[in-house]
Parts: structure tokens; C-alpha cells; sequence
DNA sequence: ACCTGACCTCGTCT
DNA sequence: AAGACGAGGTCAG
């Protein structure tokens, strides 16, 4: 496992980097990691996915020689087991925007609505609990750099504190019942659903398609699927999962999550700041 | 059922 | 230095 990879491949926003150290803040959770850390720690089990058959993972998506290649290059990548509700607002939050805003945005969010802890002789803000959420008014949420979206979370988080959103339940039903909950929530489409699927309730068949991830099909896989529209359309975006599934098989998350690393690295992208 | 345009805000780039 | 541009989409018409 690669710390630098991992933290850095667009799944996770709350964290910085001090000398060879990362910080970072998962939920009511504050982590210290480092390339040697102490891998017997439950959380960090828990939060690497440690659990992960990833031989096999590695085995299954080296059938397709590109992303043979792209695993070459980026071996200790992972997709991470983020704390749902965490992820859910950072990816209604990351619409139509680009990484360091969506960083800015969570930071300024959990300094206005979080709980302040000081740990590892740092200052930290733990993300906000859904009911902080749920009681702000929009535009304290507005404050916070949000745009359109600060009403997408406000009624995001009424959803999970009134139950309407229940994470541990969309987490045992199937993918694709789980997916049609989460764009019942106003905000949410189907690639929001998806990364909130794939980065915290171990759907590992859900593929975020963004325009990235179009752009990379479109360059690499033009015979395996082919692309005829520029953007992504609710039906478009339906039919191309299904081919993607087919072709990738039960762990395309992380395929998906291997090809824009290492597309994002080639176009030398930012990552956290 | 599609398709198109508007949308908040903040980095960058010019 | 001010203004334009585009960024890991979603909603409404």
C-alpha cells in the first residue's frame, strides 16, 4: 500500500500532508499515518480495507492489459472505506467542481459545524454530525464557499438525521437499490450516488463516470465501448455501466479508480494541498 | 423519455 | 490588475 497513491487519487479531501506525516480527519475519527504505520490497528484496517482479497482484486483487473499497465504504475493504490456520511457530503459538495475547492469547502464546513479536538499536539475539526448539519440555516452553509449546493446539503443531512437516509441499510441492499435511494436525495445524481457508494459502503461494482473518466474510455477503450456523446446523459450513463461492469467485472471501482489516478497524474493534475 | 442551459464560487490564466 | 474561464454534476424546463 502506497500512502501518497492512495490519499492522493480524488477520494478523500480532509487531509494535508506535514513532513513525511499525513493528517487527516475520517468522521469523528483523527488519523495520523505514515508510510510504516502500524497496520494491526483496527481503524486503519478498517479505513484501508485491509480486508480486501487484493490479489485477486490485482489478478481480475490484469485481465485488461491497460489497466495491467496502469497497476504497474501505481501498485500500492487503494480505494479507501471513508465514514459514510463524510463522504456523502463531500461528493454533493464536489459538483461541478475541481479538487482544491472541494477541500476548501469541507475544511471551511468542519470549522463552522464541527466539533474542535486537538490531538497529536495539532488543532483538528472533526466533520460535522448530520444533525449540525440538518439544524444549520443555508446560509450559514453558504458561508463556507458552497454556491447552489448549500441548500443540496442542508436537505442531505435532514435525510440522514431524519432517517430517510439510513447508511448501514443502503449498505445491505444491493447496488443498484442502493444507488436509486441516494438520487432520491435532492443533489444527488448518479455519479455523486456512485462515489458515495464506492468510497464508503463497499460497492465496489459502483463507477463514478465524470467527464474524466468519459475522456479516458473515450482515448483508451474507443473499441470496447464506444462513446458517441460528449457529456453524460441519465441513459448514456446507465448503458455505459453495464458495458463497464461486463468488461471489468465485480471490481470496476477500482478499476475506475486505477485509470483516473493515472490519467489526472498524466495531465499532472492537483491533488491535496 | 431525452436534451439543453443555467448554476455558485474559487483557482488560474491572460 | 480586472476579467474570463472552467472545474470529478444536477436540476428544471
Amino acid at each position: 500500500m502506497n500512502l501518497d497513491d492512495t490519499i492522493n487519487s480524488g477520494q478523500i479531501f480532509l487531509w494535508k500532508k506535514i513532513n513525511s506525516n499525513w493528517y487527516g480527519v475520517n468522521g469523528k475519527k483523527i488519523l495520523i499515518l505514515r508510510q510504516d504505520f502500524d497496520i494491526k490497528n483496527n481503524d486503519i484496517h478498517e479505513f484501508f480495507r485491509f480486508g480486501d482479497d487484493f490479489q485477486r482484486i490485482k489478478k481480475e483487473l490484469s485481465k485488461d492489459k491497460m489497466l495491467k499497465k496502469v497497476m504497474e504504475r501505481f501498485p500500492g493504490m487503494r480505494i479507501l472505506r471513508q465514514d459514510p456520511f463524510q463522504c456523502y457530503i463531500s461528493f454533493i459538495v464536489s459538483s461541478n467542481s475541481n479538487i482544491p475547492n472541494i477541500q476548501t469547502r469541507l475544511r471551511k464546513l468542519s470549522r463552522s459545524f464541527g466539533e474542535k479536538k486537538k490531538k497529536y499536539g495539532q488543532e483538528f475539526f472533526l466533520f460535522p454530525e448530520p444533525e449540525k448539519l440538518a439544524n444549520a440555516s443555508v446560509n450559514d452553509i453558504l458561508k463556507c464557499g458552497l454556491g447552489y449546493r448549500a441548500k443540496y446539503v442542508k436537505k442531505a443531512a435532514i435525510a440522514v438525521n431524519e432517517g430517510t437516509i439510513n447508511f448501514s441499510s443502503l449498505k445491505k441492499q444491493s447496488y443498484l437499490d442502493a444507488r436509486d435511494d441516494l438520487c432520491q436525495v435532492f443533489g444527488i445524481g448518479k455519479k455523486v450516488a456512485d462515489c458515495i457508494l464506492l468510497f464508503s459502503l463497499d460497492k465496489l461494482e459502483a463507477v463514478p463516470l465524470d467527464r474524466w473518466v468519459l475522456r479516458i474510455l473515450q482515448k483508451y477503450y474507443s473499441k470496447e465501448f464506444k462513446i458517441k456523446t460528449k457529456s453524460i446523459t441519465e441513459k448514456t450513463y446507465d448503458e455505459l455501466h453495464d458495458k463497464i461492469v461486463d468488461h471489468f467485472g465485480e471490481y470496476a471501482g477500482y478499476a475506475q479508480q486505477f485509470l483516473f489516478k493515472n490519467e489526472r497524474e498524466s495531465f499532472e493534475k492537483k491533488w491535496l494541498g
